[in-house]
DNA sequence: GCGATCAGAT
DNA sequence: CACATCTGATCGC
């Protein structure tokens, strides 16, 4: 099995410390309950959701980190067999509650992983994030970065979470005599709904599980389980359909639901690009091929959403994850000699080099071009997962807004709804065997 | 019956 | 098409 010294939200046996950035379940496949190949390095909040999350779970293995202190592991060599030691330092990653980015010292380079991040332009605690990240790398040089990669490519250009937070407070402000249901996971986007709650003045509904977290964050004042007292309910966002939708205009009252996530953000041509026209790219993605219901659709606008997906659905921009231009700013910052993604699966996925290369250290511009060149011979032959495409192409734009008409007719004929979903007492699962995305870049030497 | 894993849905 | 999550089938024990 491929073995490494220290692993980073990977699970495999054979590593002497395994560090978690983030608690969402796409980072801990292969992590359970009955966890036993070796001490699990995490940040203090992320520690407290581990028993919610893996009952049973056996605490005596949890180290918690402090955020921007360095320790040092002493760890076996796997080349030499002598001791060997590891430094590192966890940052703040503004992801979801508790994430970080790990900063590595070791025999392996300096090395920095990501973890899923968001760092905004304007926001003060990104902002110290970043500060606090300088100054650990100092003069340094990172020899390598594993980059959250999820928007990595110019298409997705999306406002920043303020933005679109005002975006959400707005519609609901405009829908007074509406109930209000907001999908989200079981972990992340607290901060949005602590901005609704104040700005409405409104305590936000939340299943019992949920409220667990709120109380750890001590939101104490802003949600509540009782759903007589409020109109505004954030549910799984699993359990977030149409037909619920539907069925609570049918029966309940006028309802109206809100996905912050859930499409992709295409917005405009990457820069430089032949094979598509801005114009030509800009009609497909505004297009209305994806609704059904003509008269409600309406064009997003230069800063994005609300879109109206559906009669009751609206979909906002809020994403947890950078967009390109936040990607950017970040390796300008690191100036990496390497870079490589943490996540494969995107349909959108190009290897984080092919646009930030000139950001990195010691890369010229025939070089680039030269990499475009193997990269295109390389693409036929591309295994599973990824999906490189050299160049932007019209057949990946017209495949999406296509996929989004399929993916609307699907909800609709979904025969599932959130009754269903938001059993009580559920249990807190103990492992979540899904998804083979393969994160080839997440384990050190 | 249970955990681990995968496929698929949402 | 995104992320993150959940359900259910299958396999080995």
């Amino acid at each position: 099995m491929d073995e490494a010294l220290i692993s980073v939200d990977r699970w495999v046996k054979g590593s002497q410390a395994y560090f978690l950035t983030h608690l969402h379940a796409d980072h801990t496949k292969g992590l359970s309950s009955m966890w036993s190949h070796g001490p699990l390095y995490c940040s203090s909040f992320t520690a407290d959701l581990i028993p919610l999350k893996f009952s049973d779970f056996d605490l005596s293995l949890l180290h918690v980190f402090e955020i921007g202190t360095w320790q040092t592991l002493n760890l076996i060599s796997r080349s030499s067999g002598a001791p060997t030691a590891v430094e590192f330092i966890a940052i703040d990653a503004c992801h979801c509650p508790g994430s970080v980015m790990l900063l590595f010292r070791g025999e392996f380079g300096c090395m920095l992983y990501t973890g899923d991040f968001r760092w905004e332009v304007g926001c003060e605690r990104a902002a110290k994030a970043k500060e606090m990240l300088a100054g650990a790398i100092k003069d340094d040089k990172v020899d390598v970065v594993y980059l959250d990669n999820t928007y990595c490519n110019p298409i997705y250009d999306f406002p920043n979470r303020q933005v679109a937070a005002q975006q959400i407070i707005d519609i609901i402000a405009s829908h007074p005599d509406h109930d209000v249901i907001i999908g989200i996971n079981t972990l992340g986007k607290e901060d949005l709904l602590v901005q609704i709650s104040e700005a409405l003045k409104i305590k936000i509904w939340v299943w019992p599980e949920r409220m667990w977290t709120m109380d750890l964050l001590g939101f104490y004042d802003n949600f509540t389980i009782n759903t007589s007292i409020t109109r505004v309910r954030a549910v799984p966002q699993y359990s977030f359909n149409v037909e619920t939708l539907e069925e609570l205009n049918r029966i309940k009252c006028p309802t109206i639901g809100i996905m912050p996530s859930g499409l992709p953000w295409v917005k405009k041509s990457p820069p430089k690009t032949k094979s598509i026209s801005r114009a030509h790219l800009t009609a497909r993605c505004k297009k209305a091929e994806w609704s059904e219901d003509d008269d409600e659709y309406e064009p997003m606008g230069d800063i994005g959403p609300p879109e109206k997906l559906h009669k009751y659905i609206f979909t906002v921009p809020y994403s947890d994850h950078s967009n390109f231009a936040e990607i950017m700013d970040f390796v300008k910052l690191i100036r990496p000699k390497n870079l490589k993604g943490i996540v494969s699966s995107s349909s959108c996925y190009i290897e984080p080099m092919y646009y930030l290369r000139l950001l990195c250290q010691g890369n010229r511009p025939s070089e680039v071009l030269n990499s475009k060149l193997k990269r295109k011979a390389r693409a036929t032959v591309a295994g599973s997962n990824k999906k490189p495409s050299g160049s932007y192409n019209a057949e990946l734009v017209r495949k999406r807004s296509m996929t989004l008409k399929a993916r609307l007719k699907r909800i609709r004929l979904s025969k599932h709804s959130i009754l269903r979903k938001v059993r009580k007492g559920a249990k807190i699962p103990d492992i979540s065997a899904d998804l083979k995305t393969d994160s080839d870049g997440n384990q050190v030497e």
